[in-house]
DNA sequence: TTACATGCAAAATATTTGCGTAGGA
DNA sequence: TCCTACGCAAATATTTTGCATGTAA
C-alpha cells in the first residue's frame, strides 16, 4: 500500500502536486482537491459538487469543471468516459499504475483492472505506429458469465 | 478486399442488415444506411446530417440521432469517443475485424490498427475477471515520434 | 496592490422527446 | 388500413463563459 494521503500532514497528494507546480492554491481548490485524493471511485462532475459542497457549501458547479480542466492539465487528474454521457473523474496514478476499466453492462458496476502485459503491448503499438504514447483509454464492456461448477 | 457494397446492386451492406433483422426500410433510413456505407471515417452527428442532406435535404437531425440509436442496438454501427465532447459513428465490422484508434494528439489525426494479440489479451482479461466480452474501446493518445535518420 | 480565481447566471453544445402528420408493409 | 417513423420545435443534460467581485501572493 503505498503512503496515505491523509497521513502526510494537512496536506493532501494533490494539492502537494499543485503547489510544486507553482498554483495559486485557493480555497475551493483545496477542498477539491481533497475530494479527489480521498475518491477511490470515479464520480462526475455532479458528484464531485455534492461532495464539496457538503465540506464548503459555496463551491461553485462552475469552478468543479474549471479546477477539472486545470487539474487535467497539470495531470493531476484523468477524464474518463464510460459510454453514458458525462465526464467522469479519478485522481491520476503514474504510468507505473496505469488501470483501466470493466464495466458491466447490466449493473454499471466498474471494475478496476491492472495488466503489465497489456501495457507493454499498447507501447509497442504505438511504437509501431510511430508516436510516443501521451495517454490512452480502455473500456472492457461485458457481462458476468456463471460461475463454473 | 470484401464485396464492395455499391456494386450488390441498390442495397448496400447496411440495408441488408436492417432488412434482415426485419426493421422497416424508410427513405431516411435508407439514405443514412447508404452514407455509412460509403463513409470510411467516423462522422460525428452534424457531419452525418451534413451528408444526408446532401441526398435528402428533408431529413432531420432528430432522425439522425434516432437511426443511430437504433443502428447502434442492432449492432450495425458502432458509437466511438475521440475525447471531444461528441459521439462519433462508424459502421460495425465482424468481432474479426475489430480495430482501434490510435489519436494524434497534435491534429487529431485518427489511424485505425488491428492487432490480434489485442484482441486475444482483452478476451483473456475479461475472462479471468468473470466476464463475457460485449464490447470494448480502445484509443491510444500519442504525439509522432521523428523518424530515425 | 494586482493578477487571477470565483460565483452567478446566461450561453453554448450535444442529445432527447412530445406531438401531430406522413408513409411503409 | 394501421402502426410506426418522421419533422419540427421545445426540452434536457452537460459543459463553458462573461462579468463583477473577492482573494492569494
Amino acid at each position: 500500500m503505498q503512503e496515505a494521503a491523509s497521513r502526510r500532514g494537512v496536506m493532501s497528494r494533490i494539492e502537494d502536486l499543485c503547489a510544486e507546480r507553482g498554483l495559486r492554491m485557493t480555497e475551493p481548490r483545496r477542498v477539491i482537491a481533497r475530494v479527489l485524493s480521498d475518491s477511490e471511485d470515479h464520480p462526475d462532475a455532479e458528484e464531485l459538487y455534492d461532495r464539496v459542497k457538503a465540506i464548503d457549501p459555496a463551491i461553485s458547479m462552475a469552478t468543479i469543471y474549471r479546477t477539472m480542466k486545470l487539474f487535467e492539465e497539470m495531470a493531476v487528474v484523468s477524464k474518463r468516459d464510460f459510454g453514458d454521457g458525462r465526464a467522469r473523474y479519478e485522481k491520476a496514478s503514474g504510468p507505473e499504475d496505469h488501470h483501466h476499466h470493466m464495466i458491466d453492462v447490466e449493473t454499471g458496476e466498474v471494475i478496476e483492472f491492472y495488466n503489465q502485459e497489456l501495457e507493454d503491448l499498447k507501447k509497442r503499438i504505438a511504437r509501431d505506429l510511430g508516436f510516443k504514447l501521451v495517454d490512452h483509454h480502455l473500456e472492457l464492456f461485458g457481462v458476468r458469465t456463471p460461475k463454473k461448477h
